[in-house]
DNA sequence: GCTTGACCTTGACGTTGGGTCAACCCTTCA
DNA sequence: TGAAGGGTTGACCCAACGTCAAGGTCAAGC
């Protein structure tokens, strides 16, 4: 008759296993001795060691059980069962490997590499560090909430920056965002601002961004909370009759001194 | 400002997750409005799918902190190190399916390639299945205990099996199993066991197994267990001098009558 | 007879990444 | 005013044990 340790000894496997595989019904308990040890014969240790080899190949415990008492056909039929998991789980690892690895080669997160390579354009046009931090997280949004229009989104992007009053426009606020409190560099970009928005109206390019209201709501918010000066050139840009950011709307000028 | 559902469906994680990572610290408790509620600005947006970038990409969450706030080439030194990590993994279950594989293919569960063949031979020679479980159990405890010597002991025991006597004895053992309680077919075995050991103990073979005292009280066990034929058989060769099964030494011969 | 150390017992908590109730509160619409 | 459809916290669940905690038992040495 064995102890418990003896048992586990045998079968290469820990005292704790053994306590865990009685739990759960998978080893039978054996018959107590008078002090309330378990203890156990040698075909404990027969089966015990069977449960060993299955669980180490893999099995799930839950699947032991059927495995041990299973025909021979059955039994094949439950290890291809179970290596089909086990294959699944591979190649759910493996693109896990793959997705690391891109994120490890973009230096940014959650970015596609359209967007990591706007965001260096911009950085080599003079934009500022702290300007290019709101940027990312906005784009971050879009990737994560229209990823199909993105690459559009950046292209058409990449088309205003040929524009030299877009890249004057993006120089000042880049200053704006470095020297908080310049009221009169506000003024200016909103002038900046206003011209380019005629255009765009002219051209029938207002509002066409491909975003639903949900996304360009949290663009929005994304830009009002990343910069106080945000909040103060959207007003002045209200007052002009233009609304919005993302998507900008033509709405009857505003009197200054009106709360809204 | 978002509720928690709004926060997760931009984010593209369950309002469970949000607050699991709240849990564990890697997303900052937002401000309560008047009513309780979690109220979320844009940069917690861009934060969870951060977050939710990573951990898809297979980074354990107890891992995303640290690389969140890393810089680009901790970075790219986590992402390494989890790589390894994804890659030891993949090799484990790898090597879960190998093993699966040689379960299928081996019928036998826990036993190498050679004893399957061995106990084949013992069914081809006629020996009955019975015997065969009881052959298996012992060599399942062997295959765990010492599986550096198991192919050298089955190859002994192949040579034995050369020996006219030795099937005799199998063929016995066998048909003693099968009809219980037959006590002048047990006193045939032992006078041919009898035999077989005179002829050991002359050839010098008599102990020479490899196997450590554990292991062979263990077999003993397995044998006394497994058939209630066998006490009876070890206690015959006891009064005859021969002591033990799997491990045999000469005892000065006892009187039947006396109780040890 | 006493102590010591090794071994046994049960019970409970921790691990990973959340899922799934349960019970109750808040907002909004008819 | 009531019901629907949000929100809140809290607690238990999965797999396969590891790791205390707190105490009972055994064998051996003094």
């Amino acid at each position: 008759m064995l102890t418990i340790s003896q048992l586990a000894t045998y079968a290469g496997v820990t005292v704790r296993a053994v306590r865990h595989y009685h739990k759960i019904g998978l080893l039978p308990e054996p018959a107590r001795d008078r002090s309330g040890y378990r203890s156990y014969d040698s075909a404990a240790v027969v089966r015990l060691i069977r449960i060993h080899t299955l669980a180490d190949a893999g099995v799930p415990l839950a699947r032991v059980q059927e495995l041990l008492d299973a025909a021979p056909e059955q039994f094949g039929d439950g290890v291809q069962e179970i290596d089909k998991e086990l294959r699944a789980e591979i190649r759910r690892l493996q693109v896990s490997r793959r997705r690391l690895a891109m994120l490890a080669a973009g230096e940014q997160l959650a970015l596609p590499q359209s967007v990591v390579d706007y965001l260096d354009r911009l950085r080599r046009e003079g934009v500022s560090e702290r300007y290019l931090e709101m940027e990312r997280g906005a784009w971050i949004m879009i990737a994560a909430q229209a990823p199909e229009a993105i690459d559009a989104v950046i292209a058409a992007k990449h088309e205003q920056l040929e524009d030299p009053d877009t890249r004057k426009l993006y120089s000042l606020v880049s200053e704006a965002v470095d020297n908080q409190g310049d009221d009169a560099l506000l003024v200016e970009i909103a002038d900046l601002l206003e011209r380019l928005y005629l255009r765009a109206a002219e051209a029938g390019q207002l509002g066409d961004e491909p975003f639903d209201d949900q996304l360009v709501e949290l663009l929005d918010a994304v830009m009002l909370e990343s910069a106080p000066e945000a909040a103060r050139l959207l007003a002045i840009m209200e007052e002009r009759g233009w609304k919005g950011w993302t998507r900008i709307e033509r709405v009857p000028p505003r009197d200054p001194d009106t709360q809204p």
